[in-house]
DNA sequence: TCGTATCATCTACAGGTGTAATCATCCCGC
DNA sequence: GCGGGATGATTACACCTGTAGATGATACGA
């Protein structure tokens, strides 16, 4: 029988929680990496074990966020979301859910909150400029 | 036996669950309401029941994020927890997160997702000079 | 005074998350 | 060829979250 024509709908939206987070940025800044090489980076600075960072990397792959590529006997990990997209979809929720979809009262509270150095506002400052055009 | 000096550390810093948070924002829109004026405001938009809200009330007394006040029978919510530490922690939060502790970048985010618009523009403009002074 | 409507509290339960031990497999060196 | 180490898969389990029904107290009206 045919068998088709069922996984279409797979843009799957699955939300990366915080810890798969932490693998996600290893493979964002270097890929592909083995699940071993993943642990170097974060396991130290979360104090996790291998195990930890493979059953992540596992369900990374069931929400389509990462694949994988066998290389011999073990797998080799690739980001398949994109850090652009994950960080936009994550900004823009929390923009909606608190500020009401407004990104100018974010800012005021970062500014409230001492949170912007000098730094960021000459960016920012630039970047609006350039929006401005 | 002298039972005291046990609960000196209660700065308790309990995350604020999203559905927690939906009721948070009633509270800080008016306040105090009952359970029941709670839920005539986000009840019917969450889809949910009278229980949940009284739920996620009593989570957010323990989480000392809402205070009561018995009137009569029942109970009047206030909350403790003020809108704009809440917003200013979880900001601060997505920012150290996704972007280094860097709010640049989310602005950039934001502003490549088109998540800004004139009227955000035009604010963070003026907060910008009211900055920098 | 007594039932009942009204509240808050307790209990429940499924699904997600953090964290990891254990199991199964397979390839390499002896 | 075979045992052991490496590696992914399976299972585990406690806690948090979303959602809500059941239980218990209680004050008001009849």
């Amino acid at each position: 029988m045919p068998v088709a024509s069922d996984d279409i709908k797979n843009t799957s939206p699955d939300r990366i929680s915080e810890a798969e987070h932490a693998v996600m940025e290893s493979l964002w800044e270097r890929s592909p990496l083995t699940a071993l090489e993943i642990c170097e980076e974060v396991c130290t600075r979360r104090d996790w074990s291998l195990a930890t960072v493979k059953t992540l990397l596992s369900r990374l792959v069931a929400k389509n966020a990462v694949a994988t590529k066998p290389d011999g006997r073990r797998f080799l990990y690739t980001p398949v979301l994109e850090k652009s997209d994950y960080t936009g979809a994550e900004s823009r929720r929390l923009v909606d859910r608190l500020f009401g979809g407004r990104a100018a009262p974010l800012f005021a509270q970062l500014a409230e909150a001492e949170a912007l150095d000098e730094d960021d506002l000459a960016e920012m400052e630039a970047l609006l400029k350039e929006l401005r055009k």
